[in-house]
Parts: C-alpha cells; structure tokens; sequence
DNA sequence: AAAAAGCGTTGATATTTATCAACGCTTTTA
DNA sequence: TAAAAGCGTTGATAAATATCAACGCTTTTT
C-alpha cells in the first residue's frame, strides 16, 4: 500500500530514499478508506490532514450562498488532497473534500507532514515540487478562464486532462470550468458537429 | 537597497540570517532599474530571473490571438516577479512582464535562486513560504472566478487590495478580473448608488 | 420489482457581459 | 504649445451564459 507513495517521492527527489527514510515516511501515513460521498474535510474545519490517493477519486467544492456547489479540485490516483490554505494558515476551512468514487488514501497529519520535510531531504524536494506544479496548475488555470470562452476552457481541459473527462461526470466538469451544465452540454453538441 | 530583501526573508524565516548567510544573498541579487514600460520578461523567451521589487510597479499579462492583453498578476513593492512556470519547466514563457511605474528591482538569476535556497536554510523556507502563499492566493482567486459575478468578484478583490486600486488604472484592473473595462465601469457606477 | 435519485439533454426565456463607437478630460510626447 | 495617447464613461446593440422547467434514460436504493 505504501509503494505507491514511496515511488513517488523517489520520482520526485533528487536521490532514492533510503530504508531509514522510508520508515519514517511509513510510519507518518496511514491507510484510510473512504466510501463513496464520505467527507475527508468539511466546510468550517480546520484542515489538519494531508492524503495521498492510491486508489479512487475525490472532488472539492465550496457551496455558495445559493447552496450551489463550485468544484476547486478534481483528484484521481496519485494526487494529494487538502486545503493548503487551511493547512498553512490554521484558519477554518470554505471547502469541502470528499469521495466521489470508493477511495483508498494514505493520510498525514500537517504536523508530520513539517515534521518529514525536515528529516527527509527527498521529501522536503517533493512537496517543493509539488506546490510549484500546484501553483502553475492554478496559475494556468486562472489565465485560462480570464482569457477564453467556456466553450475554449472545456476544449483545452479536455485535450489536457482526458483522464478527468472519462472519469467524472459532465455536471462536476461544469462547475469545475465555472459553467453550468446546461451551457457545457450544449458546447459539446455544437463541438460534435 | 539590499536592505528590504533582507529584512523581508527575515520576516518570512524561522531564524535570522546570518552575517554569511547575507553576503551570499547580497552577492546573488542586482539591483535593477526599469523605465516605465519596460519588459522584464517578453513572451517567447525562457525565464531566467527573479525579481524582487523595492520600488515601483510592475504587471504580467498574455496576449490573446486578438491583441489582448489579460492581467495574470500585478506586482508593487515586497512581491517577486517572475513566470515560475517557464523557470521551473524551462519552458517559453506565454506571458510578458513590464513595468507599469519606474520600477527598481533586485535580480538573481534562476540558478542562484536555486543555489541559495540549498545553502541558506533561512531563504528555502522564505521562499518554500511564497510558493505555498502564491498558491493560495491563485487559488481564491480561480475559486472567485468560477462562483462569483463580475460585481461580487470586484467588490471581493476592492475589500481585499485596496492598494491596488489605487496604484493601477481602472482599464488593468478590469483585465485582471477578466472582465472590460466597460464594464468595470458600469459596475462601479451602480456600486455607487 | 417499484420507487427514487442521478445524469444529460432540450426548449423558452432572462440576465450578464462583450462589442463597437463616440465623447470629454487629462497626461504625455513631440 | 500643439498633437497624440491614455483613461474613464456612456449609449446602442450583440453575444455568451444562466435560469427554469420538463423529459427520457440509467443507476441506485428500498
């Protein structure tokens, strides 16, 4: 079960971990499983854990005042779930994760997760890695929605990221591009033509 | 004119720098001066510098098939200017960056940035900070773009950066929320009633 | 096996936002 | 100091997108 995440920070590090790294990486996560629609953070907490999918998909979503919900995140294997500014800043979340599909997680505390970057120097390298990539994704994501139509943003999402088109249902691919799913069914009919 | 970085990864770092530890910050940053208009960073070329503005005003934009421009970022003084997507992919950048006022920056080339975070503790978890603030920041703003209304959206971003408001026209301030600037201002006229 | 919930689609209509053109005012440039 | 460029505003109109309601189909729940 911890394989996975163990390749991942090898693949993602400068040099391979060695046993006793691995041991304390082991030791900070552990395995969770989620149901289908189970929260892994909910709106108002603060967000003390980090979780690393082996298996299954989550979403996360702020819902309006409206109570519509806006999905932030889609996450599939291999992607890490959490509110990063919960996590860093200690205040109460506006989000919620949860599972989407069963889900199999590996789960730190935030205060292990400091404690790793630390100790292990491949671990301190691949969480750097990981909020650069998290920062760019964001930051591509945002120049596409201020400069492109919706129906541009579904083209583009969807040549980038057939893996989540597949995978999640068109009304969460909607929100996701901040369009309703009406707008997005009807993108795709024009596009199919 | 070094003194403001100093102070500023100080501020951000669990420990002071020390005298050794500022003689390699000091040696890696130039200062630079820009005239109004200026690029810092032209679309097309890889990023290879840092900046970290003491004075001035600067904006990064794109450049749409049409000829126009959309606002990703507007930086003053204290904020770090720079496309980490091209320094960190080693990509062509899409975007440029110039100056909006005369602007002095500080300068280091990527490679030293990189150099600096690995011997001075104190500038990697200055700059560990910026990359999880970056994110964050990016973040609410995406998650703005895809709940809220052109209205809600600059009401949020007023209330939150005042400054801004003030130091870049109104047409920018449009781009950035990726809205016209008619109708920034027509929103701001009903605001007004 | 029946009922309910989830999903995508379509039509009719309303709302939001963009586009185009023009104007007055101020600041910068020549 | 005259001309040009930059900026914000307004009006008329067009385009993009949302909203509301309904329907058929599939999957899940009871």
């Amino acid at each position: 079960m911890h394989q996975n995440l163990l390749a991942y920070i090898n693949q993602h590090a400068a040099s391979p971990l060695t046993n006793d790294e691995e041991a304390l990486i082991v030791a900070a996560f552990r395995p969770k499983k989620l149901r289908k629609k189970q929260y892994f953070l909910e709106e108002g907490y603060v967000c003390k854990y980090v979780g690393f999918i082996v298996k299954g998909a989550m979403r996360q979503y702020s819902v309006d005042d409206k109570g519509v919900e806006h999905i932030v995140h889609l996450y599939i294997e291999n992607y890490w779930a959490s509110d990063r500014e919960s996590a860093v800043m200690l205040t109460p979340t506006r989000y919620n994760i949860d599972a989407w599909e069963d889900t199999e997680l590996l789960v730190a505390t935030v205060a292990d997760m400091l404690d790793l970057i630390e100790k292990v120097p491949s671990f301190g390298q691949m969480t750097r890695l990981m909020d650069q990539r998290s920062f760019i994704v964001s930051q591509r994501r945002l120049n596409s929605t201020i400069s492109n139509s919706a129906e541009k943003r579904y083209e583009e999402f969807a040549d980038n990221h057939p893996q989540f088109i597949q995978r999640f249902p068109q009304h969460l691919i909607a929100s996701f591009l901040g369009i309703t799913k009406e707008t997005l069914s009807r993108i795709r009919k024009q596009a199919s033509k």
